[in-house]
RNA sequence: GCCGGCGUAGCUCAGCGGUAGAGCGAUGCUUUUGUAAAGCAUGGGUCAGGUGUUCGAAUCACCUCGCCGGCUCCA
């Protein structure tokens, strides 16, 4: 029996060696790179170049959508011809003969030899021939992991899906070359299985559902990246941002304001200004000094604890701030909420003595927990560690790291977390606990994040006066709770498909009378909830019932009132739920109550 | 930033060398509505912006801006 998963990489593989022929025949000067599997599918990098015509401006001619179907086509019917895929060791030399029209082969090639690797080449023959070198046969420099034959894949069980670029070996410097998805299963079912979960994300699309709802808009004239959060949006930033911040006070933050901009001199004692190099937004003022919009807060909060010099018996000092930073991402990088320039966070930070750690590290991952717990959403943590292949990355000495990094590990230790380590993602001044959150479609994102830096107090000497007088060097740590509330609310539009609950929905309840005979009643309601701080409004246009049911229902409101005859009668309302249809007639004080748990 | 695809009314889109269209939304009137779309009428566009080609450009070319999918990056 072969094992499933070990079978599906076989067959997607399989298909990536298939598209590279399927790409050969249709333009079989195509350069090839490399065709790797990837989740769910495997990918094929080429390049393409296609002389039209020999006057001066011919051009390359290069892939398009519309050949996708076509090199689907192609693949399908090497498939339907039970192709075999035969492996056999080579020499350098061989290898070099059979691709010396493939320059990235080639450089492959190079590569194995100087890491002493076997080179194995893999040879496929369709019956149909082509001008393929130096036979008909396909060869591919592939280490192995095939079918044996191409009946075992499924022709309806895998599909090109899109087209981009992709630099060769991931390096940016490198040429540029064209790369074809596909996806790939063991059955049609499976596939199509995957494609209502694609079509579930698009449908679920934060930029889309968030236009619709009415939540943010962009204006080419702002810039791009520069989210603007209208009436709507904007109650959903605040309830999120009141919540951490009602957390927070529990635990004895204080919240604190600072400029948007500081001083070139402030960024390059902190650091930022080297690490951040090109993202920082930059000005310079009519004398000439030089200012950036601020990337981070953290040297801001420094400042307010270096106002004064604290004893030991008022630390830990907890101050917290939602506030912008600013980056200059390049605009090929932006995506609607997920990736902006202008970044909100709710951001804290905490100066204490090294003996206060812990505590304060449990006191905000008990934040943590009850803030995702209310959206529903199990975190699962992650330890983010530094690389210690790439020390320059990182500001302070390999002990101060490993110390610091040894002090989380034991703290997740005795929370009794399952954390998984990332080497490589730690801050440049401090290792991390992370937190991911699985959305309501199964996928991971990064939500909070807990920080210890021990060395931002050290650029900047910060201290405390200790029990014996002396001046004593103290920590920080940083805490954002949802990180970027941006990127926050891109995750939970999605999670929750733009129908919040009801605690979180922008408008909670609307009230519709039946007709204008019973405005006034509806009013009336409307006070009564608003004085109950029901987010309510009452829609009195002058459409059917049945239309403006469905308009709220469009819009994902929680509940609507009907009023009409009836109800006024009875002193009572109509309750219809988001999703579940008319619930019942009750008094005003029945349903107040039903909502406030 | 790079590769590819796009940009037509508030939204979704058609038109693709002969001078601007539909549906929804908006506005007005009629209707006074009982749980997911009442009827009629009206308005609305430097066809993203700019420069060319052409007798003529939304349509073709080039540049800029913006959006989407990837790549690179994401402290």
């Amino acid at each position: 029996m072969e094992n499933q998963g070990l079978r599906i990489d076989r067959i997607r593989h399989s298909l990536a060696h298939l598209l590279a022929m399927a790409v050969l025949k249709k333009f079989p000067d195509a350069k090839l790179g490399i065709g790797p599997i990837i989740e769910n599918g495997f990918y094929y990098d080429f390049v393409i170049t296609e002389e039209r015509g020999t006057n001066a401006d011919s051009r390359g001619r290069t892939l398009s959508e519309t050949d996708v179907p076509q090199i689907e086509e192609t693949m399908r019917e090497f498939i339907s011809q039970n192709l075999e895929f035969t492996g056999e060791k080579v020499t350098p030399k061989e290898a070099k003969k059979i691709f010396k029209d493939q320059p990235f082969k080639l450089e492959l090639i190079e590569d194995f030899v100087k890491e002493e690797k076997e080179l194995t080449i893999y040879r496929t023959c369709p019956s149909t021939t082509y001008n393929l070198q130096p036979t008909t046969c396909f060869f591919d420099l592939c280490r192995g992991g095939h079918v044996e034959n191409t009946s075992e894949i499924n022709p309806d069980a895998f599909k090109l899906t899109k087209i981009a670029g992709a630099y060769w070996k991931g390096n940016e410097k490198n040429p540029q070359l064209l790369r074809i998805y596909g996806v790939a299963f063991e059955t049609k079912k499976e596939l199509d299985a995957h494609l209502a979960f694609l079509e579930e994300a698009r449908r679920r699309d934060h930029k889309r559902l968030g236009i619709e709802l009415d939540l943010f808009t962009f204006s080419d004239l702002v810039g791009s990246g520069l989210p603007l959060w209208t009436p709507k949006g904007t109650i959903l930033r605040n309830i999120l941002d009141d919540l951490v911040w009602k957390l927070r006070k529990e635990r004895g933050y204080q919240q604190v304001d600072i400029p948007h901009i500081a001083k070139k001199e402030l960024y390059e004692r902190s650091g930022h200004w080297q690490k951040f190099g090109d993202e920082l937004f930059k000005i310079t003022t009519r004398e000439g000094r030089e200012f950036a919009l601020k990337p981070m807060n953290c040297p801001h909060h420094i400042q307010i604890y270096r106002r004064k010099q604290f004893s030991y018996r008022e630390l830990p000092q907890r101050y917290a701030s939602t506030t912008k930073v600013y980056r200059d991402e390049q605009t090929g990088e932006l995506s609607g909420l997920s990736r902006v320039r202008a970044i909100t966070q709710d951001d804290a930070h905490v100066f204490c003595r090294n003996a206060q750690v812990k505590e304060e590290i449990l006191k905000i991952w008990e934040i943590v927990t009850e803030f995702y717990a209310l959206a529903g959403f199990n975190l699962t943590v992650r330890l983010s560690l530094h690389d210690p292949n790439r020390p320059e990355e990182y500001l302070g000495s390999p002990e101060i790291w490993q110390d610091a990094e040894e002090k989380l590990r034991e703290i997740i230790q005795e929370k009794g977390a399952d954390a998984s380590e990332g080497i490589g993602e730690a801050a440049f001044y401090g290792p991390k606990i992370d937190f991911m959150a699985r959305d309501s479609l199964g996928r991971e994102w990064q939500v909070a994040t807990i920080q210890l830096d021990m060395n931002l107090p050290e650029r900047f000497d910060l201290t405390c006066v200790n029990e014996k007088g002396e001046h004593e060097r103290i920590v920080m740590l940083h805490a954002a709770i949802m990180g970027s509330i941006e990127r926050y609310l891109s995750i939970l539009i999605e999670h929750f498909a733009g129908a919040f609950p009801f605690w979180l929905a922008p408008v909670q309840v609307t009230i519709l009378p039946v007709s204008e005979k019973f405005q006034e009643y509806a009013k009336d309601i409307l006070t009564q909830l608003r004085e109950a701080d029901i987010r309510a409004e009452l829609d009195d246009s002058n459409e059917t019932l049945g239309k403006r049911i469905r308009e709220s229902e469009l819009r994902k409101i929680p509940y609507l009132l009907v009023v009409g005859e009836r109800e006024v009668a009875s002193d009572t309302i109509a309750v219809r739920e988001r999703g579940k249809g008319d619930t019942g007639t009750m008094d005003i004080d029945v349903f107040l109550e039903r909502i406030s748990h």
